[in-house]
DNA sequence: CATGAATGAGTTTTCATTCAT
DNA sequence: GATGAATGAAAACTCATTCAT
């Protein structure tokens, strides 16, 4: 019961923070959000910044569950090395790169990244993830540990850049879909091509 | 003099964005910063939020002038095209991508940009000179219009993944040198391999 | 005990208009009236504009009760026309006429008025309240629709001449009832003698 | 030449009192009006309370002004009794009382007095000027002491009155022309029937 | 006379946090 | 657990006034 509310909370900060950024969200905006008398959201969590961490641990599990979902998902088909990278890019981008509501929230964990030095340390823990499930992948398709684990750093660079320019661009005739298309056509010629 | 104060004033604020958000950031932690009376902050601007804007203004006019000279720098010598573009990758992640005041700066836009239409605009602008040159960098290499631009675009938000990875992991031990060093090879492979 | 409070305010700025006028009110003049914490000011009201249009309000509805009072305290006695008219104008008078604070309150309010579309509908609002009132008293009286509207009209517009007159001259030798009585005598005069 | 810059900006005040009330004017408001550097207005007055005193002695002088070429006017013409004092409500009324400016400028004149000893006591020279015009007037006709001197003052009541109402009710149904005609039958009907 | 930069006090408003009930 | 009143610090912004040039 207690779990619950402190998880209705959080995802409340998600929707409020879909509309303003944190700093500009109060606790009565959250608290409004929940249905929760305001008072009380400082009985579920210590303070504001308090809320923010733990939904910041929220958000990265979420994320964490998209990949184990993902990387499950492409596990269990018989696929072929190639068809298996071409999928997992696949997923992986329309999963998580073009998942508007979730890029936007990671816009604005990274700015918090930026000045607290706990987020940031999450944040990084995040990307390792993501990094060695990619790393995982390649390896199993007979890569070098060099190669899979430079390729797998550099794909989940360009898959963040890709989500900040999809929200950045958003509404406007930016080729998203042609340029990721791009993308996966260089990763497959690098494959190819890299031993 | 009007105009030096406004510059010193955008200036003390790109300094006070290295330590706080802008919106931790008060007009009086700004005033502080240039060493004038806070009351002055409105008569040189209107409003704090006038001062964002020119802060977005100046900060990409910064940007934008530091491509300028890149591709100056890129133009005058007599290099051939295969050293052409390593070296102007070399300058843009020199110059730009690892340069950490600008990208922590450019992370808080990004953010601002979010929420702001008005900011997300100026950005897009930037980003759109900066793929352009690019673009043109690439067309006179003798590759197709499609290529190139979309090259030019998978390389700006690469550029930009990168630039938010070197600062989440800053001090730790993530390779963004090798990591850049893959991306120049994966680009040098593709630009040797298509047309 | 929310009410309660808000009613508070609403007369504590009462107090304060009888010293400064609204613009040189500052809420913490009025919560210090009250005297509750200033910030609790805009817990029961949204701004400060929104408690001078409650204020207005609240003030227009004790105008409107002593009308009605005035009204019923009339209709009550048996008295024939003359008297009754006689006795209107008298306790017209010494409620509201020469009730110094209300006349000073609305000067105030006439001045908000000049600039405000809201508080100058209200007051509209109070004064046809004001003039139907008497309109129907001398309707019963046997006068025509025309005469009595003109001269309901003509005695409220007196009334307000002498109110503002009544605080301008305060304290000096200005002869207040005589010029009252005198006007007593013209109505008086011009009932008895139109149809 | 300073004499004639200090009438330009009370005349400049003039114009701001007509969209803003005086506590909501700056002197940079005013200077802007005048065309005038704002620091330049503390070399013409000594403050802004300095400003609105001699404001009110101007505006006063100015509607004094008025009345002294109204009765003028009057006197001049060869008029018989009855004519003369028709003529003179008229003039009155449409000189004075419905001059929509002149009138709002003295709601917002009014209040000031409300609460400044100073401006209350120029005010009451400024309505005995007027009452004693009127006074002489109809003394001239014949009238006795007591009735022209409490005629003359409930007349300026009326008109006062009558310039509020004008104010707060235009632009609505209100039937200012008709009262002020009733006005002046109740006056006429008092002039013939009274001695 | 004229300019415009500078000062500092004051105003409204917001909000995280606390706490009695 | 729940409520909502209360506190106090801090924010953006305005402005009369001063003054060096």
């Amino acid at each position: 019961m207690q779990k619950e509310k402190r998880k209705q909370i959080l995802e409340a900060l998600n929707t409020c923070l879909l509309k303003k950024p944190f700093l500009k969200t109060s606790i009565k905006d959250i608290a409004r959000e929940v249905g929760v008398n305001h008072g009380l959201m400082h009985y579920y969590f210590k303070s504001k910044d308090d809320i923010l961490l733990h939904y910041i641990d929220f958000t990265i599990d979420k994320y964490n569950a998209i990949y184990a979902e993902w990387f499950e998902s492409i596990s269990k088909t018989g696929m072929d090395e190639k068809e298996i990278i071409k999928e997992a890019l696949d997923l992986m981008i329309s999963k998580i790169t073009l998942n508007t509501d979730l890029s936007r929230i990671f816009i604005e964990i990274w700015e918090i990244a930026l000045y607290n030095k706990k987020v940031r340390e999450r944040l990084r823990k995040m990307y390792a993830v993501w990094e060695s499930t990619l790393d995982n992948l390649l390896t199993k398709l007979g890569k070098s540990k060099k190669i899979s684990n430079g390729l797998s750093k550099s794909i989940v660079a360009f898959a963040e850049g890709i989500a900040l320019f999809s929200i950045i661009f958003k509404g406007t005739d930016y080729p998203i879909e042609s340029v990721l298309n791009n993308f996966q056509c260089y990763v497959s010629h690098i494959l190819d091509t890299l031993d």
